[in-house]
DNA sequence: CTATTTAATTCGAGGGTCGAAAAAAATAGT
DNA sequence: ACTATTTTTTTCGACCCTCGAATTAAATAG
């Protein structure tokens, strides 16, 4: 059902509109805001002087930078950094990173340790993402200011209230309500979210051309996962962080997975489940523990070299992708794909099986011709994703706020 | 992006508001409208006062049922029926049915036609369509009053613009402009939309508390669809109708289905996969064609007795759509089901296998406790589904016409 | 030093919602 | 029969929001 719409709705919408296009192109003068947002100017010049008034934009005080012509020159208007600062804290397999940002994005100080996460015990877990975010804080200097988000991200699954870890596969431990330990800890509310939804918003935010609107970022690492971007939002599950693509089903009681269930897409396309079948090992051989050590560029050079087990393992584990992305293009249509992670060093072997199992799908009659990124490096995407997730949230709390 | 809001997009807003829960309501009084919507006495009656010139709303001018204590009583208001009329096609396998409906949706006449269509060409197609509707329009003897939109239901994929039907089991055609074909004749604003979707809209319209939010309506008959509610609204491919759970994958490079792939859960769930499954056909022989009777009863029958190849067709029926659920649920997480059409026939012996299936997905837990429900006849579905969107589309033109 | 040009602000009109007060329309009680 | 009470609906004024037009501000061109 939706709801009442009143008066004052329309201004905390309109001002979340100007916050926005703001953050978005960064130095923007007021007529340059309504020419982007529709707004009238009367109306942009009422949002922004309030928004000044509260310090949560400023104005370029010096040159307007080569004003071309004459007339009056622009004022070009900006995030103001000093309005707020967020913490963003990613915890990874064996590793937890926080940084603390302004509120323009930029960062300030940064923290980083290694630990080995499957042994640490809930309590210990939390204790290390709050000494880890507490350390970057103290060499921040930022004294007293205070944090006013912190958003987590997390290798695993989340719930939608973006409050607890509900399962991980770097952790025994379930339900891990790490919302509720860093928001008490630090006063400050606190979202969990899951990293590769965060890879995909980082995408999104980035690249409004090529991953503004529908795309898929898929992470081939330890796991397979998915961010999805639809119509220019993020697909959630409806309990969970959902768009488990990983645990999508490639062959019906197939190869164990991770996960405990038989013939997931991961099961063949994780990396555990590449050097298990590039190691001639039967399908149901446990998953490795993730703390083992794998040699991927090792199996690669093998596969290159025309080693059949190597080589074989990486066809089945495009297949298993192409599969997936059959199944999911029959649910919306297809869109592009980000790859993300170490396994797209594998991409150019996988490339094949993946468009040759895309074009049995006759229906479509393009389905080779999906665009297809590759991105090595994961956690500059996590943590990127994860400040912009916060800050966006910042931004919209801080239209809907009566300001007085 | 999100737009600019401006003041008369509010009442646009309200109005749609006020509308819809009178459409849901049946008889309700201005004060029960403002309960409902949330919106003040005041703008419930401006807003209604409007409605009611523009002959959009009626008050109820004899006894107000039994006003139970003192006070004024309440003046129950309700849709109009001869604000509008609406009419909707259906086009299915061989049938083809117009139906002409005033605006609070009752039917006023009714009509329907029997026709081999993988026999017709496009422009025969057309002819049919038009005939029908045109014979309903004839016998309802509504005279000159106009019909203010067409919604047409077809057993085939749409585009997502609601123009065209794209592709379908049902003629060889592709890419039929049927709201064309039909907005030109009539001269009035039509929609083509696929049947399952319009399933779904009907029982989310029907029963709000059980269908209200997130639910798909899974169509077992000669080919197997879906329409999916998630969050309370339907959800729809980018480019198409979409989520065609029917050919998401099961077994890769499995059994022949209809649209040509292999592997689909259709091949294996569709009651021409079960009927070649029984009869001991290979996985690759030709899908029969739509026109091809099925005894489907006593596939079932012989299922029953114990007849293997039988029982084993509907069993592995069975574990397609139990596979498929297994995907889909990896993506947004579990929802009821509502299962529809002559194959829920054989639910009691597919039951089993579905559950079993997706009880193997360990990560949620209570995945065999998912509730699903049978409704054999779809016809009255489409038809009712049909009629709903097509009224409160009609609501939603309404409340955004600017009203002088 | 003035005319021109462009940016930003101010002001009044117009449209919305809301709460409070008023009006309308019934019943209950004397 | 008439008044008090109760509940629904309408009316009225306050307040919020956006917009276009007019005005003010701040630069350049000549």
């Amino acid at each position: 059902m939706t709801f009442v719409i009143r008066s004052n709705e329309v201004r905390r919408g309109n001002r979340g509109l100007v916050l926005s296009a703001v953050r978005r192109g960064a130095l923007l003068s007021r007529t340059d805001i309504g020419a982007r947002t529709g707004l009238s100017a009367a109306t942009v010049s009422a949002i922004t002087s309030d928004l000044i008034a509260d310090g949560f934009l400023v104005q370029a005080s010096d040159t307007n930078s080569a004003s071309p012509g004459r007339g009056r020159p622009k004022v070009a208007l900006s995030i103001n950094p000093d309005a707020a600062l967020i913490g963003v804290v990613i915890f990874q397999l064996n590793f937890v990173s926080a940084t603390i940002l302004d509120y323009a994005g930029t960062t300030i100080a940064e923290n980083s340790e290694e630990f080995v996460s499957a042994e640490l015990t809930p309590s210990e877990i939390s204790q290390t993402l709050i000494d880890c975010l507490q350390e970057a804080l103290t060499t921040s200097g930022v004294g007293d200011r205070k944090l006013m988000r912190i958003a987590v991200g997390v290798q695993g699954v989340t719930d939608v209230a973006a409050t607890t870890m509900l399962w991980s596969p770097i952790t025994a431990h379930r339900e891990l309500k790490i919302a509720e330990w860093l928001s008490e800890e630090f006063n400050v509310p606190t979202t969990v979210s899951n990293d590769c939804d965060l890879m995909a918003r980082a995408l999104n935010w980035r690249d409004p051309e090529r991953y503004g609107e529908s795309f898929a970022g898929i992470m081939l690492s330890y796991g397979v996962g998915m961010g999805l971007f639809l119509r220019g939002s993020l697909v959630q599950g409806l309990n969970t962080s959902g768009t488990e693509f990983g645990h999508m089903v490639f062959r019906p009681g197939g190869a164990l997975c991770r996960c405990g269930r038989r013939g997931c897409v991961e099961a063949y396309a994780g990396d555990y489940a590449i050097s298990r079948a590039a190691a001639g090992l039967p399908e149901d051989a446990a998953p490795r523990e993730p703390s083992e050590y794998i040699d991927f560029d090792a199996i690669i050079a093998a596969a290159r070299k025309g080693e059949p087990a190597a080589a074989n393992a990486i066809q089945t584990a495009g297949k298993a992708i192409g599969t997936g992305l059959v199944s999911l293009f029959a649910l919306v249509d297809t869109f592009p794909i980000a790859l993300i992670g170490r396994g797209t060093t594998a991409f150019d072997l996988m490339e094949k099986p993946i468009r040759e199992t895309l074009a049995q799908n006759v229906a479509g009659g393009d389905m080779t011709e999906i665009d297809i990124d590759c991105f090595e490096n994961e956690k500059p995407l996590v943590r990127e994703g994860c400040a912009i997730t916060a800050l966006l949230v910042l931004d919209e709390e801080i239209a809907d706020a009566i300001v007085v």
